[in-house]
RNA sequence: GCCCCGGUAGCCCAACUGGCAGAGGCACGCGGCUCAAACCCGCGGUGUUGUGGGUUCGAAUCCCACCCGGGGUACCA
């Protein structure tokens, strides 16, 4: 034993207590996981690593206590449990920090991460600190760029011009979840679109399987992650069609997930600001350029803001040009609108007013014709009035009318019939459109992993050869880190100029660094081994660690982040590295903590501070008020819950193993029976409740067992009573998960050393087996009476016993009985005429 | 607007998935300990289970409609 603890100690003293046990767990390394030789079953808990951002808050206390709980109860359990700790080391907050006192991000970035430990491990996160990683280490972003080089050799990594987001102020692209309603995260700024030619990843390659992948996450990923991501991928189903255009060569295809009102379309609308709409603008008349060339720069020129405007004005141009409906050869004329969006489908659409409320706006607004094509009713069977005159498209399903061969079918068999017959006249097929778009990764920023590319003019876009990895990031030190929209890297010439991998001559690296999301997208894999030299991670590790088994952290990244590592992992697999489809076999999201009802902020001055509650309170009450709290999804507010409670309870418990008086190892089978029923009845139902996330119950558990072990100590058999010790072990072994130091504490007064690895202890199945149950009576539903019953009574028995008792003969009288039923052993509802 | 999730005692929350509405805690009150208090110990729990309907012998639980709260998403054709 490296220390004893002082056992003499009258009160519970948690500081004293936190000051004992620490530096003995910094020797003991109590959660190193089992290296190869290792033949206990592996478990994978994962913490989402955290932005090295200074102190720990409140939000990491709760999500790291609940990570705990689940890590430590698989440790007791046998398994050898991987659950390490990391940091996503590169990003904004490092550079805006670097920036705003001139000082390199990388030493910003150690400093707090060295902070960061420290408090972790004052606040016993059950971590494995031999695996620490950090993703702006070299040996880590090497690894980011060998995979974005066999991404890129697969095509799954391509540069292209698109519109972008683009912050006015910072003069930087920003990724869409830095799009904060329409704003800048950062300075608020109304957020503009700018066409920039940029790195993708081709996550819409996977979108399919992105998206029934789900399905096999049902039941181990909360509902609402899979809902947000069904509804990011935004898969639809319809049909590609194309229409002739007068004086064009080539016909527009349009995509529509409504076939069926072909013959209801009015007019056609392209996207204003694509090249599909400029070109057909250069055919028009003069005016109608101008006009065009007018709307379209007023587009460009909309924020976010303006844009995302409910109830916002239908606005367009007639661009003086004509299709040709491929059903009936009416001519439609062609309008240019931001209403539709240049990177979805072709950009292009047909319009059917009478049953598409945007087309409907629109054709209200510029006076155009109006058909209706299905004779429809609404969910609640209402007939639709004239969309022409109502404003309200007819959306419902119904019977197809003034459509020519497709009169009198139903909506689905209209759509049918119809893709069937573009199909087979040529102009026309089945067709499946994404919501999900590529996913952007070029960032103009220093803090991130260099982009390794090289531009030849000769051979163009050239990868850096593996054995030249990692293309370091220059030195900060004279580079200007301030967002001027373009990467400070372009003026580190000396490191901007290189020769080309492929030919020799002279070339320019990329100057753009990858979003961080690709340091996250992969980070768990690793864990596995995060000091490998010659791979990012070693298959056989892979097979045997992964996939993840726990996952937990925040709904924040429920869809961003999760949906990039399942993209890196099918990617992966196809790499034949791995074996498995999805990363994260479970996920828990933590809620967040609040105070006063809304979130924690300095500005709104209710700003709670973790080192001012652990000073207070003491770390293992903070941690146990976090379980305690409620369901671990649920918000916490902190007005609500009760700190000093949880240490009062902690006091309270260990106390317990304070007063015990028998021995280490003594039988407790001569113990109290009804201390050790309740106590077998708790270490049996703890487990699924640890394991079904319902923590806040297995804290009331254990504060149940502690209230009844008090009750045999002052009152019972009194503290030398071998029950008594059973109850305060297993009190010590549940608490563990929670509050560690005082679990340990009692642990050491109780005889033992290292709660944390003990094993969770065998349930004694007879002490299960109550002797009677309380079965009660009912009389047409209400309680009449309450029988004590051997748990193994017959139904036939039991009928008997309940319509002689007397509460069921009073409030029966002289009605007669209907019906009986019985439940046994706990009910009997007698039902009378 | 659409899609999720939730609504149980003054407050945070349980309730084996249809079977006695109450496990635990906070707060409050009373009693014990104390010269007094804190700590500690003990005692104290009926409320339209958000509202209205339905299914059932029986509904907090299942179904329908609505109300309230929270979250996601937003012209995706």
């Amino acid at each position: 034993m490296t220390e004893t603890p002082t056992h003499d100690a009258a009160r519970y003293d948690f500081h004293a207590i936190e000051e004992r046990w620490l530096p003995v767990w910094e020797e003991r390394q109590p959660f190193r996981s089992g290296r190869p030789d290792d033949d206990r079953p592996t478990k994978y808990v994962l913490d989402m690593f955290p932005y090295p951002s200074g102190d720990l808050h409140m939000g990491h206390a709760e999500a790291y206590a609940l990570g705990d709980v689940i890590a430590r109860h698989w440790v007791q359990k046998g398994f050898n449990v991987l659950h390490p700790i990391g940091w996503d080391s590169f990003g904004l907050p490092a550079e805006n920090a670097a920036i705003k006192r001139g000082v390199d991000p990388a030493g910003w970035t150690e400093d707090n991460i060295a902070q960061q430990v420290s408090s972790m491990k004052r606040y016993a996160c059950s971590f494995d600190w031999d695996r620490v990683l950090m993703t702006h280490r070299p040996d880590y972003y090497r690894w980011n760029q060998w995979i974005f080089t066999r991404m890129f050799e697969r095509g799954l990594a391509y540069r292209k011009h698109s519109n972008v987001n683009w912050c006015p102020k910072d003069q930087t692209v920003l990724a869409n979840e830095q799009v904060v309603g329409g704003l800048c995260e950062r300075c608020d700024t109304p957020v503009t679109k700018k066409k920039l030619n940029q790195w993708y990843f081709k996550v819409t390659e996977y979108a399919d399987e992105l998206l029934d992948g789900l399905e096999t996450l049902r039941g181990s990923w909360p509902d609402k992650v899979i809902a947000m991501q069904r509804n990011w991928i935004g898969r639809s189903s319809g049909a590609d069609v194309a229409f002739e255009i007068e004086g064009r060569d080539e016909p527009i295809t349009i995509y529509t997930t409504r076939p069926d009102t072909l013959h209801g379309a009015t007019f056609m609308v392209v996207a204003a600001d694509s090249d599909l709409a400029a070109e057909l603008a250069e055919g028009a008349d003069e005016a109608t350029q101008a006009e065009f060339a007018t709307y379209v720069e007023k587009v460009k020129g909309e924020n976010e803001i303006d844009r995302l405007a409910t109830d916002r004005e239908k606005t367009g141009v007639f661009l003086q040009r004509y299709g040709i409906n491929p059903v009936n050869g009416e001519r439609l004329p062609i309008w240019a609108s931001d209403y539709v969006l240049a990177d979805y489908g072709h950009g292009a659409i047909m319009a059917v007013p009478a049953h598409d409320q945007r087309d409907l706006d629109f054709a209200r607004a510029m006076d155009l014709p109006v058909r209706v094509v299905l004779d429809c009713t609404d969910e609640n069977g209402q007939a639709y009035g004239d969309p022409a005159e109502t404003g309200i498209a007819a959306a419902g399903d119904g019977t197809l009318v003034n459509s020519g061969s497709l009169n009198g079918m139903a909506k689905a068999e209209a759509i049918a019939a119809i893709t069937e017959e573009l199909s087979a006249a040529g102009t026309g097929d089945a067709a499946t459109n994404y919501r999900l778009r590529d996913w952007l990764i070029s960032r103009q920023r220093y803090w991130g992993t260099p982009i390794p590319i090289v531009h030849c003019e000769a051979c163009g876009e050239v990868p850096v050869p593996d054995d030249q990895l990692p293309v370091q990031l220059p030195a900060a030190e004279g580079l200007d880190l301030k967002p001027k929209g373009q990467s400070p890297l372009a003026a580190a010439t000396d490191w901007v100029n290189t020769t080309c991998p492929s030919c020799g001559g002279a070339a320019l690296r990329d100057t753009d660094t990858m979003d961080t999301f690709v340091d996250s997208s992969w980070y768990f894999l690793r864990y596995l081994d995060p000091a490998k030299a010659d791979g990012p991670f070693d298959v056989l590790d892979a097979k045997r660690w992964a996939p993840v088994d726990q996952y937990v952290g925040g709904v924040t990244h429920a869809i961003l982040h999760l949906l990039y590592s399942r993209f890196f992992t099918k990617a992966l697999r196809d790499m034949g590295m791995l074996d498995f489809d999805e990363p994260f076999s479970a996920l828990l999201n933590q809620g967040m903590v609040q105070m006063d009802g809304s979130a924690m902020s300095k500005s709104r001055g209710n700003l709670v501070r973790l080192s001012e509650q652990l000073d207070e309170f003491g770390v293992d009450a903070v941690r146990l008020t976090m379980a305690f709290a409620g369901p671990p999804e649920d918000d916490i507010d902190w007005a609500d819950v009760s700190p000093a409670g949880s240490a009062k309870f902690l006091a309270r418990a260990w106390r317990l193993a304070r007063d015990v008086e028998s021995e280490p190892g003594v039988d407790p089978a001569t113990g109290d029976q009804a201390l050790r029923a309740v106590t077998h009845r708790t270490l049996h139902d703890s487990q699924e409740l640890v394991e079904g996330f319902k923590f806040n119950v297995v804290v009331a558990r254990t504060m149940e067992l502690v209230n009844a072990t008090r009750k045999v100590i002052d009152s019972g058999a009194g503290a030398s009573d071998p029950a008594v010790r059973e109850a305060a072990e297993v009190v010590s072994i549940l608490l563990s998960l929670f509050a560690p130091y005082a679990a340990e504490d009692m642990w050491a007064m109780l005889g033992h050393e290292d709660v944390a690895l003990a094993t969770y202890p065998a349930v004694e199945e007879s002490l299960l087996v109550e002797e009677t149950v309380t079965c009660i009576v009912q009389v047409k539903g209400k309680v009449r009476g309450r029988l004590e019953v051997p748990p193994g009574i017959s139904e036939d028995e039991l009928r008997e016993l309940a319509l002689a008792s007397d509460g069921a003969k009073r409030a029966i009288g002289d009605a007669g009985i209907r019906t009986v039923i019985v439940r046994a052993p706990k009910l009997v509802n007698i039902v009378t005429a």
